[in-house]
DNA sequence: ATTCTTACA
DNA sequence: TGTAAGGA
């Protein structure tokens, strides 16, 4: 089987070999900080399948021409977002559907875009969390956006920061919905709230977007960012 | 003896 | 990144 992962354990020099890289190299991508520490037992040194994923990942964002410490950065940025998964990961009731993604995966949704700053960024956002060595996008249709304006030429560091702005705007928004049908109802979350709030929001948007491109459209050309 | 680390090349 | 030497 070509992606059988079976629950076991390797000592330095099996993973190695599975990974394909050298049992010095490996001690070299600890001493950095690229994969998590091994699980002791005396002095033998215990790794598991997620250090294995881990190793791959390296190995083909090396490849991809990334540098040992931009991993390091990488990995370091993920293992800080770590409990941020369980913050705002699933549970809550939301219309979106989270996508589960490998390292590479996202790579190529973002070609040459996924740096340790945007990362951070978008781990702050919440738009990315960490399960093991996958990563989890919180929503379908924001990941498959984004990677729309990065192909469209929006550098990715301006789409984050763009989605932070949209998010405050969207809170606010939220709090107006939740604040006017909570003065009126009994019921913590009526079943009308959401598309109420949507539809609203979906209109208005859409007007305000005529008289936005109207205003530019009498004086200046169309302009990108 | 085996497994891993330290230190040096 | 390889290897020799040494701790546990």
């Amino acid at each position: 089987m070509a992606d059988g992962r079976e629950h076991r354990e390797y000592r330095m020099e099996e993973l190695a070999e599975e990974a394909g890289i050298t049992v010095r190299t490996l001690r070299f991508y600890r001493e950095r900080g690229l994969i998590p520490p091994p699980r002791r037992e005396g002095r033998i040194a215990w790794y598991d399948d997620h250090h294995l994923a881990r190793l791959r990942t390296i190995t083909g964002l090396l490849e991809r021409g990334h540098t040992l410490n931009g991993i390091a950065d990488l990995a370091a940025t993920f293992e800080s977002g770590r409990d941020v998964a369980e913050v705002l990961g699933l549970g809550e009731p939301t219309e979106e559907t989270p996508v589960r993604l490998t390292p590479e995966q996202l790579a190529d949704y973002f070609e040459g875009e996924v740096t340790p700053e945007n990362l951070a960024t978008a781990l702050d956002l919440g738009y990315l969390a960490t399960d093991g060595d996958e990563i989890v996008h919180i929503s379908r249709r924001l990941l498959e956006v984004s990677a729309e304006l990065v192909r469209e030429g929006v550098p990715l560091s301006t789409v984050l920061s763009s989605g932070r702005r949209v998010r405050e705007h969207a809170d606010a928004l939220a709090e107006i919905f939740v604040r006017v049908l909570h003065a009126h109802t009994k019921e913590t979350e009526p079943a009308q709230l959401r598309p109420l709030a949507r539809a609203v929001v979906d209109a208005e948007l859409s007007m305000a977007l005529d008289r936005r491109l109207r205003r530019e459209d009498g004086t200046q050309p169309p302009k990108s960012g």
